[in-house]
DNA sequence: CAAACTGTATTATTGATGTAATACACTTCT
DNA sequence: AGAAGTGTATTACATCAATAATACAGTTTG
């Protein structure tokens, strides 16, 4: 079963959007392996405190990408083959890491610093 | 006269933020300094092809936050002290680097291969 | 002075996000 | 078989971002 304790919404970004990421990620990272079983969509939003409907939008998305599979009364599961997982960990790298890059060099920052922020902030700076 | 040659609408997030965050980082950056003028609320909302109102709101907070100084009648111009650039530097740079340093985390990847990506993209990757 | 431009304010409307309350069909488990 | 849990769908509603169309007051400039 997946877990969701790392999951923090943040941001003001759309809810059912940050849930996508946080299972994409948690898939590129291999933490959540194809066959392991998601949680309903009724016990996610209330461990979330959203509506099961906000849950629904993220978990049809990802079907509708072929990320998991779900039929009506059965459990959804994860479903990741090698090539898709190649897929989603390109797109998302290189979309964060030139979101970063991009703003830092707005900043001014050069690229020596850019690595000691890395490195500040890695094991919790500050 | 600030520039805005740079400044593109990306992601989904709300284009009045998108502005304010780009005259900080501009300001940041030594790029917008102290004295200089801001185009005009009808000027700018022309030039991004969005609403004047749009620009209006993001003048309004840079206004609260004492960036800028705006009067009735007369062009707006930025105001920056060297106690106010440091707060808003160690402000944005702490938040974008702990936010990549924890979308990478989240994907598993090392803090070296975290430099190697910055360095990827530094010079536009591909 | 007068025109043109500035900042500011108001009101109405659209679209997307998210809430809320159901309802129904199907699977799983006892 | 039956209860509980599951996915799915629908409708109504609230809020916010953004659009749109004005209007007014002050300044800058010719």
């Amino acid at each position: 079963m997946i877990s969701f304790e790392h999951f923090q919404m943040t941001d003001g970004s759309p809810i059912y959007l940050q849930i996508l990421l946080y299972i994409k990620r948690g898939i590129i990272a291999g933490i959540i392996c194809d066959g392991d079983e998601l949680p309903s969509r009724r016990v996610l939003s209330a461990l979330l405190g959203v509506n099961p409907n906000t849950v629904q939008k993220a978990y049809k998305m990802l079907e509708d990408e072929g990320l998991i599979s779900s039929r009506t009364g059965a459990k959804s599961y994860v479903v990741v083959t090698e090539e898709k997982l190649n897929e989603i960990r390109t797109e998302l790298l290189e979309a964060d890491a030139k979101e970063a890059v991009e703003k830092l060099k707005l900043m001014g920052v050069s690229q020596e610093e850019a690595h000691g922020l890395i490195d500040k902030y890695w094991n919790g700076g500050e």
